[in-house]
DNA sequence: GTATTTAGTTTAAACGTTTAAACAATCTTG
DNA sequence: CAAGATTGTTTAAACGTTTAAACTAAATAC
């Protein structure tokens, strides 16, 4: 790599010193500089197509302008959409996100935070898997800068950007009870995550005891979604609400291998959605998540937080009904 | 954010230099240091929870342990699964990685170099859009270290990782002739990327006149697949070959609103393929490419190229066939 | 018992910036 | 015209590391 332009290299240049360089090319002192001096200055720059060592710049001023960003599980469409916005929405402000992804693995969380620290990070925003209590009252301890992003732990007071998932249940499940279906299969996954659980918990307040639930473990999805809609049928079950679009695929798949005709034998509504419902034969009825307003209102959140303007605030963004024909009377 | 730890508040608590602290927890200069001294040393960092500056480091080493890998459209699921490959390959060398999507613009993509560049990446990984000659004779001119991934650049020798794309869609369309069809529509965008048309060569040299050809341009994909398809269906073609996966969801996505049956009425193959696949309603014929290779395969280039040791080489990875029931006979 | 080697540690400069403070020259002002 | 203000610029320290070179004291050699 060719050496690159420093400070140095235009003052010696002009005849300067690099404060003036650096106070022309930064425009402070804006009165005081003569200007055929900041003139000559910005030309020689230009000339030798000079760029400012960003590292140089962090280490003295302490702000790296880059965020980490930890996600639960990169593979998943819904983070992988996230990480778009939540970039697009740092860089309007001027920062480079860093990304990773914990596999929904604590430890794997632990690391990747240190990482993104030890690389000087403004501040971070968390997708956490589940069992993370520590790690949150943790960076609390240290103050670093962070908002929980969609995961969320009522219990511990810190910035948290989520949806409101119990009042998005409820609207899932009571347009499946206006539409015709009585009896309702909740397929969920087997976890403590607050999130999943208010989900769970939104749909059966509304069921009102006509509902099976199905739990799904992490590692055999495919498997347990297959024994839960099975037992389903067996047990005429009208609707089935899929509780994350990873669930969804996994149930439409296998309702499409059994020749299950949609929406005539079985209603099927998903809680967040995917590219891939695009291929099914019908189009699915789905909540749709404000993948928008979360990655941007967490942005907002965490550069409140960095410039020491945020105090521990909590957003609840509602989610909306998609109706399509999975769901049609 | 609280004040962190450096070497200076090691030292002062131990009673020594920094530059001792500096030469134990590096494990430099082994046999000179006394036992007692290095453990103390070490416990008292662990106890302060020391960790490095990265920043600090970075500025004195020249090395950030940083890559900048730029996508040609994130939102495609080729490129955020390469992404994630790459994150991985470079995480195992030590490198972290930071991602910026071009959207295929030639504009975009020198913005988010210089970003990168600013950033003092210790290389880079690429894939450009149309028309970006340029950025890569200037990097080449700048002798910073890059890899070109996927898309390349014949006529301009650098380090070059891609799919024998010419090779790979002989094969599929040879796999099309075996099967029945013999009138083949081709379905290609409307471009001089390389990689694209190699697989358009490929494909006419195989198909020698028996193909009909639809380009699709970028901003109109919907509409210009459909009204190819159109046109294939009104003269009798028997196979459609879509060169991209984005391609193939458009199409499919429009063959099973005409319920056209698969592979009855015709038979399709994709380059490339997504999980959307898995929700149509037979399984889809497609190319394979060798995804993780490609990863691997630049993140070796780069460090190579990073570390000095590297040369211009280019590497061509086999792609291949996954059979499957939308071109069974 | 002086000279040399070795072991253990410190000094100091450097990386490329930023920025408060100092400085010199010129310009007001009463 | 002396004192003070203004204008334009420089000096120098700092951010947290790394590392060659210097230093000191003890050990070894002859």
């Amino acid at each position: 790599m060719k050496k690159t332009v420093s400070l140095k290299d235009i003052a010696a240049k002009v005849g300067v010193s690099t404060a003036l360089v650096s106070y022309v090319l930064n425009g402070k002192m804006e009165g005081r500089i003569s200007k055929e001096v900041a003139a000559r200055i910005k030309a020689v720059a230009k000339e030798l197509n000079y760029s400012p060592n960003q590292i140089a710049k962090s280490l003295k001023t302490n702000r790296t302008y880059t965020l980490g960003l930890l996600l639960a599980d990169i593979a998943n469409p819904f983070s992988s959409q996230i990480a778009r916005i939540v970039e697009n929405e740092a860089n309007k402000l001027g920062y480079t996100v860093i990304i990773g992804s914990s596999d929904e693995r604590v430890e794997k969380s632990r690391t990747l935070i240190e990482l993104f620290l030890n690389r000087q990070v403004d501040g971070l925003i968390l997708s956490l898997p589940d069992h993370s209590e520590e790690i949150v009252t943790d960076l609390k301890e240290r103050e670093i800068p962070f908002v929980l992003l969609d995961r969320y732990f009522p219990e511990i007071p810190c910035n948290t950007v989520a949806v409101d998932n119990y009042a998005a249940a409820k609207i899932a499940v009571k347009h499946l009870l206006d539409h015709k279906s009585s009896k309702i299969g909740l397929i969920n996954y087997d976890t403590s995550l607050v999130h999943l659980n208010e989900r769970l918990r939104g749909a059966v307040d509304m069921c009102q005891g006509n509902e099976m639930v199905g739990l799904v473990r992490l590692g055999h999805i495919q498997e347990d979604v297959e024994a839960a809609i099975k037992s389903f049928l067996e047990n005429k079950v009208e609707a089935i609400f899929f509780m994350s679009n990873l669930l969804a695929i996994s149930g439409l798949k296998y309702l499409n291998k059994q020749r299950i005709s949609i929406p005539e034998q079985l209603a099927v509504i998903a809680f967040d959605k995917t590219d891939a419902f695009d291929l099914f034969y019908t189009t699915i009825t789905y909540i749709n998540q404000p993948l928008s307003g979360l990655g941007a209102e967490a942005v907002k959140l965490l550069n409140e937080s960095i410039t020491g303007k945020g105090t521990n605030k909590t957003v609840y963004l509602k989610a909306e009904l998609v109706k399509q024909n999975s769901t049609a009377t």
